[in-house]
DNA sequence: GCCTTCGGTTGTATAGTACAACGGATACTT
DNA sequence: AAGTATCCGTTGTACTATACAACCGAAGGC
């Protein structure tokens, strides 16, 4: 597959040579780019299921995330994650009532309205995902340990920037 | 690391200065950005679903995915997509024979050895992914329709790097 | 006080996936 | 050559994740 640790400025794969563009400035072409990432994130989507069973078994992915939104929100209601992961709310509510029948978080009516439902994390929730952020961490840490700091930070950068856009406003498709 | 981390919405987005560290003690925020590496491609793979179903409902995410490694390979074994994407075998099994009930792929056996089937899209598989990619690629397009050149040619870089390790050797997790 | 909206649950159906057991084919060993 | 191990793939079974639709109870608007 993608042999190894590609040079960091020749990010076209596939078929493109992309030549048709001298550019005078070295551009990358911008399609070929979006190319790769859109192949490559996609890539690591696929992967990342069977990736986080490997890393805590015990906890199932979407558990996982759930809950660390979750304690990282500091309490946070069921339409929140289902907003925050397109998720359909029922989903959703499955979902935490798993968690909450292990005893990970536990549900606290909202004192001003009394349809929502306030998510925490328990104690055991807590110590459960501390360990497997842990873990994950760990691996990530392994995987990334041969980046500098200034390539991770980088990293980092572009991420949080793609992920900033549409974790709420849906900008993109029909209602399907 | 009890549960909440540290630094956890960067102080870096967009595009960022990319200062040297001092690396006087202070900070290469080395685990900081692992953290946020970690958190923010778990996001996005727990989207990436969703996402795909909108921007192509005619081909399953994980059926596109497949076709798509199987048109760029040009031709390939059950077994490579499945050390790939981490899959078993019986899932990708099962997958190939979805695809090929709907005549996007064919298998044939390879003359030498009896026990594989290659895979080859079909016409009419190149075609809906031709049309699916459009639509993806599209859907990427105006997603990072304001970055620039660059930091698209850097951001495809550093995925590159990241997912090309450890797509074959599993250097992580035991077999649980 | 109705109707609407909102937050959530439950019923039903469907992908996607793993693991285990197996079958057929090839390769390795003696 | 025979026997054994190994590899590729399929099938049986079970479970998770998910969506959509129908529903319920609580707020809110008029």
């Amino acid at each position: 597959m993608t042999g190894t640790q590609p040079a960091r400025e020749a990010p076209m794969t596939g078929t493109q040579p992309a030549r048709e563009a001298p550019m005078t400035g070295t551009q990358p072409p911008r399609e070929a780019s979006v190319d790769v990432i859109q192949r490559e994130l996609t890539a690591f989507a696929r992967r990342a299921r069977a990736a986080a069973a490997r890393v805590h078994p015990e906890l199932p992915l979407v558990s996982y995330t759930l809950l660390a939104h979750i304690e990282e929100q500091r309490g946070c209601r069921a339409t929140d994650l289902a907003a925050h992961y397109l998720l359909d709310k029922s989903t959703v509510s499955r979902q935490v009532a798993g968690l909450e029948k292990l005893g990970l978080v536990e549900r606290r009516p909202a004192p001003d309205d009394h349809r929502v439902h306030v998510l925490h994390p328990t104690e055991a929730g807590s110590r459960i995902l501390a360990t497997a952020q842990t873990n994950r961490l760990a691996a990530y840490q392994e995987r990334l340990k041969d980046w500098s700091a200034e390539d991770l930070a980088h990293f980092a950068a572009y991420l949080l920037r793609y992920n900033a856009a549409g974790t709420s406003g849906l900008p993109e498709g029909p209602p399907r």
